[in-house]
DNA sequence: CTAGGGTTAG
């Protein structure tokens, strides 16, 4: 009986050794291999179905992604399976992604009765996150309460976990409340949450929550953080984050370095995000994917498609490595590229991908092969919202509205359209100007609910005003709730298109005084209304707020301050831009022209061509114009025989025009009218109107009648050309010819623009009409006119009553030339600026020849610098001399 | 039980 004990002992003391070396070499097998062999010996050992070993085997093969070696160990157990062996097979499932399955062996166990325990509900709960079954996580919840297990702290994790995954915050934020203890991974758990779904202020917040707790932050705070600064651009929250990876030597994790990366390039920190990389001890595929991904973001195509030559050597590239890479072939249109990266994709075995086939769609649409677009598109097995847009999208490049509709329509009937879809279709019948179609799709938006959305809404702003239904367009920007910064810029060129700039300029400051940061198209959109207040200070003020400045925001800034003028800071703008393109150069010549630089801008032009920038038409329309304003009569014509003879551009009536000015502004009249008469184009109004003006002013009544005679003819809608003309005959003398022309006009619904002027002083703007008297200070700039008249007289002025254009008596002409607005506006200016400061002075029309005369006067005897911008070009008074040397 | 990288539009 002893020696039974005593054998009885040793037997069990050798299964004890054998059970500890079996589950000791089992957790540490590294290799199938091994795991093989080690699952024979229990099977040889009949241990196969005890609770234990079939467990950890279970698990085992669920580590070496082996569902359905775990599942068959699973099965001849299961008849009798325990709760150990259940909550084995459920993890296992649950870790291989069969998150179905393991739901579906939930259900099993219960239904045979098996009770779950504490270690069942975090893979379920998994499961049913992962899955988003809404439904199905509350009836787990449910179940945990009702055994009990609710303030379980694994159990509470897996469930802030999955409401967080629900995108349900609130829900998730309440089991992180109601949770009796918490750990690192409770906070983890929460904070992910708020990053993943977009809500990066409050993982920040609760992120210095968990700090103030005196949490330690682990790799997992670090990476769901990470990309909350990125998103806010929080810089300095950042770096500290970057610093406390170093202190507590996180930058080893893969993860988190990962996360670094993506947030430098966030910042457009390229140095930094280039130096993590580099320093990357190990770096998987989303390491190379942020990198070449990042390198697109910033527009360096050609870096990022290098970068992705480099890892096809090392790594193999994922699928989202190749829709990066076919985005950069997209922009750069390397279609042959695409094509290779296509091919690759065919051949190395990639699952088709929604996302992936779509951007193949735009890639091919970017590269102009539309064809290969529609054959990508129509091959997909399921096609989402992205992919319809995105065929639709290539339709609207390529002008092909009808199949736009076509394929709209398909979508409507599908209930596929999205915002997206809207606001395609709305620049769509803003191409078109066709209100009726954008009345529909808006129509369709609020039915849709899609009525809260910016964009939608920034589009629909848009659209309105460009099919000048400007009222419709304010009504929409007015019942929109929030206003972003693309809202402002749109509104603003709204009003500007409909000729309120007062409402654009109110706009604008509305805008800042929301601090609303102004971009380039701002700039863009206020520089017609900066020039026409020619409001420097708006512009300087917007420039000054311009952080990421490119080539067109250089351009726009250019043009900008030459319309505003600023010649100087023109000329600064352009120093400082490392890159110059044709639009660059351009500008710059037009701004000399402006000046009456005409020497500066042949200059400029010389320089332009010798660093290769090729001229375009616009430049030489701007460089003709120059000429033209400082009387170079054959530097111009020879410019226009290059632009034919070196650059091949047929000249436009533009061009045209610009030569009759280049010409009949130096007082060859006869010469200007040859030139009409042999051009091959029919001149149009503006051509005569050309003509008409220099003759006006150098006098040449008999063409300026015959010329006025074919103005007439033209039945143009723009005033001005009906006032030269009618100009010509009060000249004359020719009365009834003045009033037949105001008649013609009040009948064809057209109205005379009024002239006007105005000065800004002291961040405030003051405008004068012609002859206003109701305005501050009247008394005081009347008597001022008085007294600089007197002067005047004295320096042998005499007034032009040519440019008197009713049918008035002497007196009273003398005094309708003193009053025309901008001889108010100087005046105004002298009296309210200290002595010697500069005046700036804007008008609507161009500058009468006896007010060009009267205000060199006024700049010699009140010794002041005045510069007048008319509707034409700057005029600078010193000295008793004008800038323009009299070309005008 | 918890983390990182991708597409269309104004």
């Amino acid at each position: 009986m002893k020696t039974t004990t005593k054998f009885s002992t040793l037997h069990e003391a050798t299964n004890q050794f054998l059970y500890s070396s079996l589950s000791k070499s089992l957790s540490s097998a590294s290799t199938t291999k091994q795991l093989h062999r080690i699952h024979s010996i229990i099977i040889t050992l009949g241990l196969e179905k005890s609770s234990f070993f079939s467990g950890k085997l279970i698990s085992k093969y669920a580590q070496f992604k082996d569902p359905k070696s775990s599942f068959s160990v699973f099965h001849q157990v299961s008849p009798t399976a325990n709760v150990y062996q259940w909550n084995s097979i459920i993890r296992a499932l649950t870790h291989n992604g069969l998150f179905t399955k393991a739901l579906g062996f939930y259900g099993k166990m219960r239904k045979l009765d098996v009770l779950p325990d504490k270690c069942t509900f975090p893979s379920v709960i998994n499961s049913c996150a992962a899955l988003v079954d809404i439904e199905m996580g509350q009836v787990v919840h449910e179940n945990v309460l009702k055994m009990g297990l609710g303030s379980d702290l694994y159990i509470g994790n897996a469930l802030v976990d999955m409401y967080a995954r629900f995108g349900c915050m609130d829900e998730a934020l309440k089991m992180f409340d109601g949770m009796p203890e918490r750990d690192v991974v409770s906070w983890n758990s929460l904070i992910s949450g708020y990053s993943a779904n977009g809500y990066w202020v409050e993982a920040l917040e609760f992120y210095n929550m968990s700090r103030m707790e005196g949490i330690m932050p682990d790799s997992f705070t670090v990476s769901s953080v990470l990309p909350a600064c990125g998103g806010l651009v929080n810089v300095k929250e950042g770096e500290l984050l970057h610093c406390l990876v170093e202190k507590i030597g996180l930058h080893s994790d893969v993860v988190v370095s990962n996360g670094l990366l993506s947030m430098y390039f966030k910042f457009n920190r390229l140095v930094e995000a280039r130096r993590i990389f580099d320093e990357m001890v190990i770096r998987d595929t989303v390491s190379w994917n942020t990198l070449i991904c990042g390198y697109s973001q910033m527009e360096l195509f050609k870096e990022s498609i290098e970068l992705f030559m480099l890892m096809v050597n090392r790594f193999k590239p994922d699928l989202l490595t190749i829709t990066s890479v076919l985005r950069a072939c997209g922009h750069l249109r390397d279609l042959e590229f695409g094509k290779f990266v296509h091919e690759y994709m065919k051949k190395g075995g990639f699952q088709s991908d929604v996302t992936a086939d779509n951007i193949l769609i735009d890639m091919y649409a970017k590269c102009d092969d539309l064809l290969a677009s529609r054959e990508v598109f129509d091959r997909m097995m399921c096609k989402d919202s992205v992919s319809w847009n995105s065929m639709i999208n290539c339709y609207i490049q390529h002008l092909n509205y009808d199949e736009v509709l076509k394929l709209a329509m398909i979508m409507k009937v599908d209930m596929k359209v999205d915002s997206v879809t809207c606001v395609m279709l709305l620049s769509v019948s803003t191409q078109l100007a066709d209100k009726e179609l954008g009345k529909e799709i808006h129509c369709d938006i609020i039915k849709l609910g899609f009525d809260s959305d910016v964009i939608v809404n920034n589009s629909m702003v848009d659209m309105y005003a460009k099919c000048g239904l400007i009222k419709d367009s304010l009504k929409v920007f007015e019942n929109m709730k929030t206003h972003d910064r693309v809202t402002w810029n749109t509104i603003v060129a709204a009003c500007v298109q409909s000729g309120d700039f007062t409402l654009g300029l109110r706009m604008i400051n509305q805008m800042r005084t929301e601090g609303v940061m102004p971009d380039a198209a701002t700039v863009l959109g206020i520089l017609p209304m900066c020039s026409f207040f020619a409001s420097k200070r708006q512009g300087k003020e917007i420039h000054g707020c311009i952080f990421r400045f490119d080539v067109p925001t250089g351009n726009a800034v250019i043009e900008m301050y030459s319309k505003c003028g600023s010649l100087k800071n023109s000329i600064q703008v352009f120093d400082r831009m490392k890159v110059r393109d044709v639009v660059t150069w351009t500008a710059m010549i037009s701004a000399y022209g402006m000046y009456g630089e005409g020497g500066k801008a042949l200059r400029a032009f010389e320089d332009m061509k010798a660093t290769g920038v090729v001229p375009d038409h616009v430049t030489f329309v701007a460089i003709i114009y120059a000429c033209s304003h400082s009387g170079l009569v054959e530097e111009g014509l020879a410019c226009f025989d290059q632009m034919q003879k070196d650059y091949n551009l047929e000249p436009r009536n533009e061009h045209y025009a610009c030569v009759v000015d280049l010409l009949s502004r130096s007082g060859l009249i006869t010469k200007a009218e040859d030139f009409i008469n042999s051009m091959p184009l029919k001149p149009d109004a503006s051509i005569w109107g050309s003509l008409l003006s220099a003759c006006r002013s150098s006098g040449n009544i008999l063409v300026a009648e015959r010329v006025a005679e074919r103005i007439l003819e033209q039945k143009s809608n723009d005033t001005g050309y009906y006032v030269l003309a009618s100009n010509v005959y009060a000249i004359l003398g020719k009365w009834d010819q003045v009033r037949m022309i105001r008649k013609s006009i009040r009948a064809r619904g057209l109205k005379k623009d009024p002239g006007c002027s105005w000065i800004e002083i002291k961040r405030r703007l003051y405008v004068f009409g012609t002859g206003d008297k109701f305005f501050e200070q009247f008394e005081e700039v009347n008597k001022l006119l008085g007294i600089i008249s007197g002067l005047m007289a004295k320096e042998g002025y005499v007034a032009d009553l040519r440019y008197v254009l009713h049918d008035v008596e002497e007196d009273e002409k003398r005094d309708m030339l003193c009053v025309h607005s901008e001889r108010l506006a100087i005046a105004f200016g002298l009296l309210n600026t200290e002595l010697g400061t500069p005046l700036q002075i804007m008008k609507n029309l161009r500058v009468c020849g006896d007010c060009h005369t009267v205000t060199k006067y006024r700049s010699m005897i009140m010794q002041r610098e005045i510069l007048v911008r008319d509707a034409n070009r700057f005029h600078l008074f010193k000295d008793g001399t004008c800038s323009c040397g009299d070309h005008w």
